[in-house]
DNA sequence: TAACCGTGGCC
DNA sequence: TGGCCAAGGTT
């Protein structure tokens, strides 16, 4: 584009975002721990399902020295049904890191903010522009929606580099006087116009900047390659009482897969095909045979790359079993205060339902 | 580079 | 109904 078209294209974006933006709790302050709490959140993550835990968290966590001194399982606890649960240590850690190295305030440069964990290329320059009103483009799956189509730019999406050069061509158009309107107008362009499945392109202030639009392509943008499909991977899922009806419950390891979070303990049926396997399994493992409930209750868990199919077994384990690490008696009142996720939380909703310990 | 890492909402 | 998608970072 031309000066004057690059001119006429922010003035078209920013009257449209100034009339039609979104209000949203985390562009009403200033705080950049606040903008680095919500930017974190949004990560791969819709706009509704933040809000209430961004209100949530920064209450619980007013300061940075708040979080840096929270114990990482409340921090979970506060993260609990969001997803991505690395998110939440990473912040931790970051802010943690933050304190330290930097007096408790977010670094104003971008190299010191991609140096804090959890911070990558997007994050840092969200924070530049949003919170430090410094002119860099924060390239997110919004803006290279819209540009893509904008410019007919058919490279995949999906590849690293690909981002590279949305950050060139963004930075030659981002306001300078306005940076964070600029990046947040793409947003909630993205989000509410130029949406993936549905273009509105009637109602989009810079429809007539667009070549997509021009040629009427504007859902063959952006181009992204396709993901593998997911593994399925079955298991029981054990709920093991002892004899005052508490239930064992273990923390998952430090890593990997919903790292740090608590669960029932797992079975996997693809290691142990017959019912013999399971049932010694079992038994050398908790000292008891576990069976389906007398109403079997089995259900589908979808990760965004795995698919667990999950059956539930109950067993009678005695107390003084001598427990691993990481493992733990726990009433239902004291199962609440754990983080689990959603896949098991399902199991504790049944319990609550079908009150196992009667039987 | 590409796989890993969650969940809920939408059509 | 289920496949697709969302303000990405880490390894």
């Amino acid at each position: 584009m031309k000066e004057q078209q690059i001119q006429q294209f922010n003035h078209d974006l920013l009257d449209w975002f100034h009339r039609k933006g979104r209000r949203l709790p985390w562009r009403k302050t200033d705080n950049p721990y606040y903008i680095w709490i919500s930017e974190v959140m949004l990560q791969q993550t819709q706009v509704n399902t933040v809000i209430p835990y961004y209100n949530q968290f920064i209450k619980k966590f007013p300061t940075p020295e708040a979080l840096a001194d929270a114990p990482e399982q409340e921090v979970l606890k506060s993260w609990e049904g969001l997803g991505y649960y690395s998110r939440a240590r990473n912040l931790q850690k970051g802010v943690r890191e933050m304190v330290a190295t930097y007096n408790s305030e977010l670094p104003k440069n971008k190299s010191d903010l991609l140096s804090l964990t959890g911070i990558g290329p997007y994050t840092a320059s969200a924070l530049m522009s949003m919170a430090y009103h410094e002119p860099e483009p924060a390239i997110d799956g919004n803006l290279m929606r819209v540009l893509s189509r904008i410019f007919l730019i058919d490279d995949d999406i999906a590849k690293q580099k690909t981002r590279k050069k949305f950050e060139k061509l963004a930075s030659d158009l981002i306001v300078q006087t306005e940076p964070a309107s600029f990046n947040q107008a793409l947003m909630d362009l993205g989000a509410m116009v130029c949406r993936p499945k549905i273009a509105d392109c009637s109602q989009c202030p810079i429809s007539s900047h667009c070549r997509a639009y021009e040629e009427g392509v504007q859902l063959e943008y952006p181009v992204k390659s396709g993901k593998a499909k997911p593994r399925m991977l079955h298991y029981a899922v054990l709920l093991l009482l002892d004899e005052q009806g508490r239930f064992l419950v273990e923390q998952r390891p430090d890593s990997g897969l919903l790292a740090g979070m608590w669960q029932f303990p797992m079975l996997s049926l693809d290691e142990y095909e017959d019912e013999q396997q399971q049932q010694a399994y079992s038994r050398e493992r908790f000292q008891c045979s576990v069976e389906p409930p007398e109403a079997a209750f089995s259900y589908t868990h979808h990760f965004s790359h795995l698919i667990w199919k999950l059956t539930l077994r109950i067993g009678r384990t005695p107390s003084q079993m001598k427990l691993r690490k990481r493992q733990c008696w726990a009433t239902m009142n004291e199962l609440k205060r754990f983080p689990f996720p959603v896949s098991h939380q399902k199991v504790i909703r049944w319990i609550e339902k079908n009150r196992p310990l009667h039987t």
